[in-house]
DNA sequence: GCGACTTTGTGCCCCGGTTCACAAATGGCT
DNA sequence: AGCCATTTGTGAACCGGGGCACAAAGTCGC
């Protein structure tokens, strides 16, 4: 609903030959299935690699002292079920050994690479009021790769202070200012009246990928891709959990448990 | 993935005959179907009304003379399938009139009572940083049923400060705090290390949904809503559209496409 | 009053994702 | 060296949502 498009994305991998008797030499890619990555699974991957550098960082307690990582324990601790996880981890390949576990460092690695953690993507955030400026300053970008090098808004008294210790730039100098700093992603903070002509400049300005906190559908060329994050939406679910718990009757329906 | 509870939300309506001979008197009441309400769909509902509200504050252009609008209009608005708008709104029973459309007042009322959308339910945010100072100037919230009544935090440089107009308490005096507002929702924007030790307090200061920016997984009982909103990983999902962009192997895999 | 047109409500099929359960493979122990 | 315990990888069934297409129902025009 939030994203028309790419139900399914169209990663697909080379692929040849899945078991069968051809020597696994063949150049020595190990390569898995033809499949696409289903987007759940991309987006659950995120979450592993995530859990992966926690670990690591907190000294590994669930990783053994081999340094390997079961996948009942890995699933455990990013709350899916194993089985979900042997799955989703087998569209890169064997990447555990059995018996064993999954070595943490070098699943590590392949997720990161699979996921393009280890590129740099710059980041452009348009609109700078509240959220836009403490996105701004957020520590989880810059840190993982995704460093914000252009701060874009249309408001005169913006235009020129230094949020984050980066200037705010006119958002008429989008294009330049995107195209000079190689940025790939916009983040959209907005008004919701001004997120579609946002939009545009943006993906004229290059940007590819697009983090919209305004409310509302954009609408985007092929091949743009756009994630939404609604904040009151999310808190409409919440009060809809309340109302449902509180016994209040939803509509002309009443509730029966 | 994020929610591993509750894929299915166990509303039920009464329910009693759908069609059949039976006078459709009955006590008069409209009743639709006795299945739950799956989750997406409560998601789109949210949307819906959003959609209605948005319409009928800009004046209401798609929105016939006599106040109707089509399940095609809606759902264009919307950006889902009309005969998936259409499946959706009946599980609040028969709301359109067939050869004419939906009454958006009526349906706007509907939607409303059945998400809850008309109660109130107080907020607190608990992690006053960036994030948290920016939601809690957020207007979409307090516009909508859902003012935010507490603000609290561990910081004692934060403690007494006023934030949007509300002093900030002390996260050890959060159930007295929840309890004297009522609070219904919590929303937590502090760092990771500290979510799941403020959720064990929010919840047991009476709160039953709480919307978490943090990363990682909390661990709640059973009733208690939570909600993820994970900034970092949002952007790491961009970083991937892009990296598959730019041909960029992922893992072992070659794109094909 | 009747026919034609419009739009809703929904049965049915399809498809993708989730889960189960088991075979294959690996390491360790005797 | 051989057996057993352990864990991965995956085929297959299951499940639920999405979309199509049509019948039901209501309105408008004559």
């Amino acid at each position: 609903m939030c994203r028309p498009r790419f139900h399914r994305l169209p990663l697909k991998v080379t692929a040849i030959v899945v078991g069968s008797a051809t020597s696994d030499g063949l150049g020595g890619v190990s390569v898995s299935s033809a499949r696409p990555i289903p987007e759940a699974t991309v987006v659950r991957m995120t979450t592993y690699l995530q859990v992966l550098n926690r670990v690591a960082a907190g000294g590994g307690r669930p990783v053994g002292e081999d340094g390997t990582i079961s996948s009942d324990q890995l699933a455990a601790l990013a709350g899916v079920n194993p089985a979900k996880l042997r799955k989703d981890l087998s569209y890169l390949g064997s990447q555990g050994t059995r018996g064993v576990g999954y070595d943490a460092a070098g699943l590590t690695a392949t997720l990161e690479g699979a996921l393009g953690a280890r590129e740099v993507y710059p980041v452009a955030i348009v609109g700078l009021g509240h959220l836009g400026s403490a996105l701004a300053g957020y520590p989880g970008f810059s840190g993982r790769g995704l460093p914000i090098r252009v701060l874009l808004d249309a408001d005169p008294n913006k235009i020129g202070t230094s949020v984050a210790g980066i200037t705010v730039a006119d958002i008429r100098e989008a294009a330049a200012a995107c195209r000079s700093d190689n940025v790939a992603i916009g983040v959209i903070t907005t008004p919701e009246s001004a997120a579609q002509e946002v939009a545009d400049i943006l993906i004229a300005a290059g940007v590819r990928s697009i983090l919209n906190f305004a409310p509302g559908n954009l609408a985007v060329p092929d091949g743009v891709e756009v994630r939404r994050v609604d904040l009151a939406l999310e808190l409409n679910l919440l009060a809809f959990h309340e109302s449902r718990r509180s016994g209040h009757r939803a509509a002309d329906a009443v509730v029966s448990r």
